[in-house]
DNA sequence: GTCGACGATACTTCTGAGATATGTCCGAGA
DNA sequence: TCTCGGACATATCTCAGAAGTATCGTCGAC
């Protein structure tokens, strides 16, 4: 059975006359006639009676129509749907996310796509980058934020732009004596207790500070670890000691704390957006799209690495990435 | 678009490779690439992602396909649906009756229905016999209990089929003088107070009675009135007067109530079925055939005005009604 | 590099949808 | 009763397009 004979049969029904059904579909009257007849025997029931009065359904015809009434919306939404899905205006994306991104780029970005694709579902998960590169590659991630160029097994597969630069700064109690101070030495860390993010299974914070202040620093060694950049704030808040992070940490001030940047300038692992190289989503195109557009430098960024090309465009196997 | 598209689309999705995919179809690949090509080309959008890997859905093609999948169910359930349909197990049958057939041939009837046609929507009128033919002529009905043929416009048009014959019969309170008697004579209800049904838009039990008593009998215009069969019976047996009704009553003992043949017999009117003659619904002769099966002499009778045939034949046009 | 797998393309074949002409049935009207 | 005309079915032809065959282009694997 075809969609012809439905939409045959539907307009049987509603001209309830072969010939003027016929003329409505632009065809002639035979063919209705057999399509019908060729209906009604492969259905094994008369689906329409003919009378002097007009053809009418009978009580098989009525419920093959109202069942052949919903297939054709089926298959008209069907295409419309995916139309829309080509777009981009439906579907999925699954973003991984190191919690910290949450601080800066994340809310303009989330915000503002959520605003311009509201029929996207977003899907949001916290997660080291590692795990995030990892999801990313087994397809269980559309697109992740994370610190530094992802490594390990499959990420040549993956498109990496950095979205963000960092350098190290400190947070300490308005009570520290390096309250007031824009910045303080490196070297006058040695001497302080610190608190940092752990840096087992990440590229973080302790990764540039091990340079600074030497692989096997005692400061180092000696110091609070707390997985949350709040944490750190609010320990350093205590007067715990001098707190150390991303300037990202900027974004969250806090009472009762004094921010300050650490000399020499120490620059961190960049914040990098990550997707599959191969991945032509329309959701994930949206996604960069908003990316590009909310933040120049890295629109240009993007635009180096894919392109200018319009939402569609296969093509471009030249990433940098890897 | 056809359906034929839809089934490729599924089991391109199924298979993940166009060879396989065109196997399980029974066709060879070209055509399916053809078929997909177009498809891809009328939606507007790229369905599939041709990969070394296989072939896979996009977010377009994943959100076609679910309404692909959705609508090929509609159209194979459109095919089921009516060839229930045909069979009379599901649909709709309006049956329109006369309270007093309540008494005696529809329960036996609608339960033997509903037992074996459960998906049948059986929709109930009680209705005068005068209504109900003009009804079942309007198309509002489509079968109907009354009493004696049916008249009025349109009326040639239906097959009407007695299925039961009645004579009159009298109830009286057990306290009352007839109490005990096999039988009462006509003439001795010249002189009793009378219960009966209102005769005057129907044919009834009062038709009957005036060639008996004679027209302007009396005992036949002082008469107690009451329409309901259940309300003669109480009446009598509150000692109002002698209830007289059709031999059906005897279906409905009570209390403290005495039923006697009125001698000589007085045939009434008979309870009489009644349908489209043009009407061929299965779930009509559904109906019909439990009639038949219910009762066989009804059932000669309706062999006789409707041949032997099966329940989807058509012709026979020599209907003893009108 | 060659080979092989896979989908796309080119071209042919043939099914079947649709067109035209005609048949059959039946009710209306003379 | 006969004819006429409207309406659906049937017969036959035509042609669009679905499917088949052969071949090409591409891309990994070896």
């Amino acid at each position: 059975m075809e969609a012809r004979h439905l939409r045959y049969a539907l307009a049987l029904a509603e001209h309830a006359h072969f010939g003027r059904a016929a003329g409505a579909l632009g065809i002639a009257q035979p063919p209705l006639s057999k399509q019908i007849a060729d209906l009604e025997r492969e259905v094994g029931a008369r689906l329409f009676d003919r009378t002097r009065q007009g053809v009418f359904p009978t009580a098989a015809g009525a419920a093959f129509l109202s069942r052949a009434r919903r297939a054709l919306d089926e298959i008209a939404a069907a295409s419309v749907d995916a139309a829309r899905a080509a777009r981009g205006e439906t579907g999925r994306l699954r973003l991984g996310f190191i919690a910290s991104a949450l601080l800066e780029p994340l809310p303009d970005i989330l915000g503002r796509f959520s605003r311009e694709r509201p029929d996207v579902r977003l899907e949001l998960h916290e997660m080291a980058t590692r795990r995030s590169t990892a999801a990313l590659v087994a397809g269980e991630l559309d697109v992740a934020i994370g610190l530094g160029r992802p490594g390990g097994l499959g990420a040549e597969q993956l498109v990496s732009v950095p979205i963000g630069h960092d350098h190290l700064v400190a947070v300490v109690s308005s009570t520290h004596p390096y309250a007031g101070q824009p910045s303080v030495d490196v070297d006058r860390l040695q001497r302080q207790p610190l608190i940092v993010a752990p840096g087992e299974d990440e590229p973080t914070v302790v990764t540039g500070l091990r340079t600074l202040l030497g692989k096997d620093s005692p400061a180092l060694s000696g110091a609070t670890v707390a997985r949350d950049i709040h944490t750190i704030i609010g320990l350093a808040a205590c007067g715990v000691g001098v707190g150390l992070g991303p300037s990202r940490m900027l974004t969250a001030p806090r009472r009762g704390t004094w921010f300050c940047e650490v000399t020499p300038r120490t620059p961190l692992p960049d914040l990098v957006l990550s997707f599959r190289a191969r991945d032509r989503s329309p959701a994930l195109n949206a996604f960069l799209d908003v990316i590009r557009k909310n933040c120049s430098e890295v629109g240009a960024a993007l635009d180096h690495r894919l392109g200018p090309l319009g939402p569609q465009e296969e093509g471009d196997r030249d990433s940098t990435s890897t």
